[in-house]
RNA sequence: UGGGCUGUCGUCAAGUGGUAAGACACAUGGUUUUGGUCCAUGCAUUCCCGGGUUCGAAUCCUGGCAGCCCAGCCA
C-alpha cells in the first residue's frame, strides 16, 4: 500500500501480507530454502514491455527486495522465430528506467542449450522421453480432447538408443522441421491435457539471436524454464494464472531429473481498463500505423508511457498499490491517472500556458509597457522558488475561461465580471469584438492597477483566478491533447461481428498547434514534467519537438470540478 | 465425457470461526491567488445462491450457479 501520510509510514502499523508474501513467510520459517528468496523476472524477447508487464516486474523485484533476496534478469529466448535482440535492448532499458536493477544477474535460457540437452538424453535413458515421427496433425489428434483420453503414439516404446541417436540427429540438422519430436512420456488419459506427452524439443532451422545457427533444435517452454529456474537457484519462481496447469509439468520434469526444486506460484495478471495488452492487438495497431510505433504516447507500452509523461515512481505505485491476488481483474485507468497526478503533483513546475488562445486587449494598460511579476514555481514545494512572468496589454485566456452567457455556475470572466489573472491583476471585461459570423475574437478589459500581485487593498474577492499569457512574450508551441485510446472501458468484449479496433476512440490525439506559453517553458527540458496551471500535467515530446518548435504531450489532466458542473 | 483456479461495495482489495479494513471512483462541506492540492463527512446490516454445523459463519460442511485457464512443434 502506498502511504498518502509519509508521516504515518513511520508508525508500525503491521503492513497487510499479500499471499505469495505469506507462503515466503512460512518457507523462511520453515527453513525451506535455507531462508533465502531468489526470484526472477523472465521476459521473452519477442515484444516491447507494457503496463501489464510492470505489475510483474513490482512484484518479481519488490517482493525480492522486501526479503533481502535478490531478481535475476532471464530472456526466455527458446523461440528464436520470434524473438529479436531491438527487444532484449529495449526491455532492459525499460525496467532499468522502472527503477530496478538486476546488477549481474543477467542471464539467458539460450545459455543452457547444452545443459537442457544432456537432461534430455537423460530422461530418455529413465525411459521418461522419446522421439515422435507423428506430424503436427496426428500429434494434436492422439492428444484427444479436454474430454476424451489421448492415445499413445505409436513411436511411445521406441527404444532409448534409438531415441538417443535420432535425438542426435535432429540436433544435428539431419531432419526436416516437424519430422520428428522429443516428447515426455507421462500419460495420454491424464485429465491435465498439459501432461498427456507434451513436447520437449522440435526442429526448427533457424537462426538464434544468440547462439547464432549452432542449434537446430530448441526446447519447449515447460520443459525450459523449469530447468532455468532450477540451474539459477531460484526460490520462487511467480507467474501468472494462464500457467497454473503448467505446474504440474514443471514439477515433473524437476522430479524426473531429480533435481533443485523451486516453487511456482502464480497470481492474476494486471488488466487495465479502456486499453489492451495483448501483444497481438498492440502490434495491429502498430502495423496498421493506427499509432506512430511501440511509442506511441497513447499506447500502454512502458516507452509509450513514459513518452506521455508517466513517471516511473507512478506506475511503481500503481502496480503496489492495486495488490496481488488470484482472481482475474481489471483495473480502472482512473486508479492509474490518480498515482500520476499524484507524483507529478509534488514534483512538477508550474507554468502558465494557453492552449486555446483567446486574445484579451487590457484598454487601460499603456501600448510599449511591459512589467515582470513574480511567480511560485510550486506551491507544494516552496524550495523551487519564484520565477518572473512578463505582463503587458495585449494578453491570452483560455478559450473556456471566457464566457458571453454564463449560467450561475460559472465563475469565470464574462461582460461586467471581474476576476484575478493569477499573479497579476484583476480585470473587468466590458467589451466583445466578434468577426462577422458572430464568433468572438477578441475581448476588451480593464485593469486595476491597486491589485498588482493579485490582492485588492480593499480587500474584494474575484470568484475566479485565471492562467494567461502575454502575447508579445509568449512562445508559440504545439500541443498534443492525448485521450484514451479506446472510448470503450472494456475493449476486449465480443461482440457479433466488431474487433478490438472498432472500439478506438477517433479523438484519442488532438493537435492543437497555434498554442501560447510563457517564456520560462521556452527553455522547457526533455524529460521533465511541467503542469500548465489549471489544465494539466505536459512534457515534450521526445520524437517531434525541437528548440525552435516546442511540441508538448498532455500527460493528464487536472481533476475539474467545473467539467462536472457543466455535465449536470 | 475431464482437470485446474476464482467469486467480498461501480473498480481493485483486506479478512484465515468473534460480529465487513483500506484505496480509487462517486457525493457533500471546509481551506485555497490552480473549480488543482489538502482536510472533513458519507458511501456493503452484508460477503454468488440454497441448506447445514455453531452461542456465533464472508470464514467450516454440503448442494448448486457463474466466470477464467488447458486440446501451439507459443510463452
Amino acid at each position: 500500500m502506498v502511504n498518502k501520510n509519509t508521516e504515518s509510514s513511520f508508525s508500525e502499523r503491521p503492513e497487510k501480507k499479500d499471499f505469495i508474501r505469506q507462503i515466503i513467510d512460512k518457507d523462511i520459517e520453515s527453513g525451506k530454502y535455507d531462508g533465502r528468496v531468489h526470484t526472477r523476472f523472465p521476459p521473452e524477447p519477442n515484444g516491447y514491455l507494457h503496463i501489464g508487464h510492470a505489475k510483474a516486474i513490482v512484484v518479481d523485484f519488490g517482493i525480492a527486495k522486501d526479503y533481502n533476496g535478490l531478481t535475476n534478469l532471464r530472456f526466455d529466448d527458446t523461440n528464436p522465430t520470434t524473438e529479436d535482440v531491438e527487444y532484449v535492448d529495449s526491455i532492459q532499458e525499460d525496467i532499468k528506467w522502472l527503477g530496478y536493477d538486476w546488477e549481474d544477474r543477467l542471464f539467458y535460457a539460450s545459455q543452457y542449450f547444452d545443459k537442457f540437452y544432456e537432461y534430455a538424453q537423460m530422461l530418455i535413458k529413465k525411459g521418461l522421453a522419446y522421439v515422435c515421427s507423428l506430424s503436427l496433425e496426428e500429434i494434436k489428434e492422439y492428444r484427444g480432447t479436454v474430454k476424451e483420453a489421448g492415445k499413445p503414439s505409436p513411436d511411445r516404446d521406441r527404444p532409448a538408443q534409438e531415441s538417443l541417436a535420432l535425438l542426435e540427429g535432429m540436433k544435428n540438422g539431419d531432419f526436416a522441421e516437424g519430422q520428428y519430436t522429443l516428447r515426455a512420456k507421462i500419460d495420454m488419459a491424464h485429465p491435465n491435457m498439459k501432461m498427456r506427452d507434451p513436447l520437449i524439443y522440435r526442429i526448427r532451422h533457424a537462426h538464434h539471436h544468440q547462439t547464432g545457427d549452432k542449434w537446430h533444435i530448441y526446447p519447449m517452454y515447460d520443459f525450459a524454464h523449469c530447468l532455468e529456474d532450477s540451474i539459477e537457484g531460484i526460490t520462487h519462481s511467480l507467474c501468472t494464472l494462464e500457467f497454473q496447469n503448467n505446474r504440474a509439468l514443471y514439477d515433473w520434469f524437476l522430479e524426473a531429473l531429480d533435481l533443485y526444486h523451486p516453487q511456482q506460484i502464480e497470481f492474476a495478471r494486471l488488466e487495465l481498463s479502456h486499453t489492451v495488452t495483448s501483444k497481438r492487438k498492440l502490434k495491429e495497431l502498430v502495423d496498421k500505423e493506427i499509432v506512430d510505433g511501440w511509442d506511441d504516447p497513447r499506447m500502454p507500452t512502458l516507452c509509450g508511457l513514459r513518452r506521455k509523461g508517466y513517471p516511473a515512481e507512478a506506475i511503481r505505485n500503481f502496480c503496489e498499490d492495486v495488490g496481488l491476488a488470484k482472481r482475474n481483474s481489471t483495473v480502472e485507468l482512473a486508479l492509474l491517472e490518480y498515482h500520476v497526478r499524484q507524483v507529478l503533483n509534488k514534483s512538477a513546475l508550474r507554468m502558465m500556458g494557453v492552449v486555446n488562445p483567446l486574445k484579451v486587449v487590457i484598454t487601460n494598460y499603456p501600448e510599449g509597457k511591459d512589467e515582470w511579476l513574480e511567480a511560485v514555481n510550486n506551491p507544494e514545494r516552496p524550495e523551487d522558488g519564484t520565477r518572473l512572468v512578463p505582463f503587458s496589454r495585449e494578453l491570452y485566456i483560455e478559450q473556456d475561461d471566457f464566457m458571453e452567457d454564463a449560467p450561475k455556475k460559472f465563475f469565470r470572466l464574462s461582460q461586467g465580471r471581474e476576476v484575478r489573472l493569477r499573479y497579476a491583476y484583476f480585470i473587468t471585461c466590458h467589451d466583445i469584438i466578434k468577426d462577422e459570423n458572430g464568433k468572438i475574437i477578441e475581448i476588451h478589459c480593464s485593469y486595476d492597477p491597486e491589485t498588482k500581485g493579485g490582492n485588492a487593498p480593499d480587500g474584494r474577492k474575484v470568484k475566479a483566478t485565471m492562467h494567461w499569457v502575454s502575447a508579445q512574450h509568449a512562445k508559440q508551441v504545439e500541443v498534443r491533447v492525448l485521450n484514451n485510446l479506446f472510448s470503450e472501458e472494456n475493449p476486449n468484449k465480443k461482440e457479433e461481428g466488431k474487433t478490438f479496433i472498432d472500439y478506438m476512440n477517433p479523438n484519442s490525439l488532438e493537435v492543437i498547434s497555434n498554442c501560447f506559453v510563457e517564456p520560462e517553458l521556452a527553455k522547457a527540458k526533455a524529460g521533465v514534467n511541467y503542469q500548465f496551471e489549471r489544465i494539466g500535467y505536459f512534457i515534450l515530446d521526445s520524437r517531434y519537438s525541437s528548440p525552435e518548435r516546442p511540441v508538448f504531450n498532455r500527460t493528464v489532466t487536472l481533476k475539474d470540478a467545473w467539467a462536472k458542473i457543466k455535465k449536470k
